[in-house]
DNA sequence: ATAAGGTCTGTAGCAACTACAGACTCAAGA
DNA sequence: TCTTGAGTCTGTAGTTGCTACAGACCTTAT
């Protein structure tokens, strides 16, 4: 099937390559109107081109980021739209930036209850274990 | 109802209570085989005792710490059996430390990305905006 | 012509819950 | 005693974000 771009128009697999996004995931993400329909070949086939390129590495990108679907499809409306400004955008940043925060707190939390645990472990064949008397207290 | 322990013996509402356990997640753990099933009223009403408390207590103390489901009943499976061993349970603790520590990295590299990106935004009622071509990119 | 691969659809599965509908039971007040 | 309100029961569906099939097409290369 050769992967150049052949004039115009990448069928869903060289999307998926072009990308680094699974291939289901595309369809994926069509179903749940994060990628607009692509047009079709006679024969019902996909045919993507430049713009889907661009929205499915926005899509990506912003999960990178660990923006959720739904603040994605918010930033996507309104880039949509034209209505975007950058108070707005960097609101929506924010708020996610402290969502994220929170988590690693969250995390850090629960790695040092971990640490301090394991570190009292003697690590031997016995079944007494501080790490079972900190889940059963 | 009266929430007093009367005599023995605790509805599911009031081992929710006890717990701080949602009172569906406790029907949810017995269903996928977390928590043992509990004798029942002639009525059918679940009855839970203190080895109940004991079991769900493990388990909300465990997910609180980030274990998965899979990872708890592994380790009550082998306390139920009295096999475990310090070392056994310390691999575990090592393994699933491991894990929260590399979310945690990922985390703090998204959290680094986001300031950055965000701390160039003018704020301003501006179409332009730096997240927005960070996602683009 | 045929075989191998790509694509199509719909659907089911994952983790770990959470919530609801509709039926039943139980205890207390009028 | 009747009623009312709360608690409980069951099964099932929804959540988030994918991922992976099955079975039917289509396309391409040999």
């Amino acid at each position: 099937m050769g992967d150049h771009v052949s004039g115009k128009g990448l069928k869903r697999a060289q999307l998926a390559r072009w990308t680094g996004c699974n291939l289901e995931t595309i369809r994926y993400y069509e179903k749940i109107g994060m990628m607009p329909e692509p047009p079709r070949t006679a024969s019902g086939y996909r045919v993507y081109d430049a713009t889907h390129v661009a929205r499915l590495r926005f899509i990506l990108r912003g999960r990178e980021l660990g923006f959720s679907i739904e603040e994605l499809r918010g930033l996507m409306r309104l880039v949509d739209r034209g209505t975007q400004t950058c108070a707005e955008v960097k609101a929506m940043t924010d708020q996610h930036l402290a969502d994220v925060r929170a988590k690693i707190a969250d995390l850090k939390r629960i790695e040092k209850v971990l640490a301090a645990t394991a570190a009292q472990c003697s690590g031997e064949e016995v079944p007494e274990c501080p790490v079972l008397e900190a889940l059963a207290s």
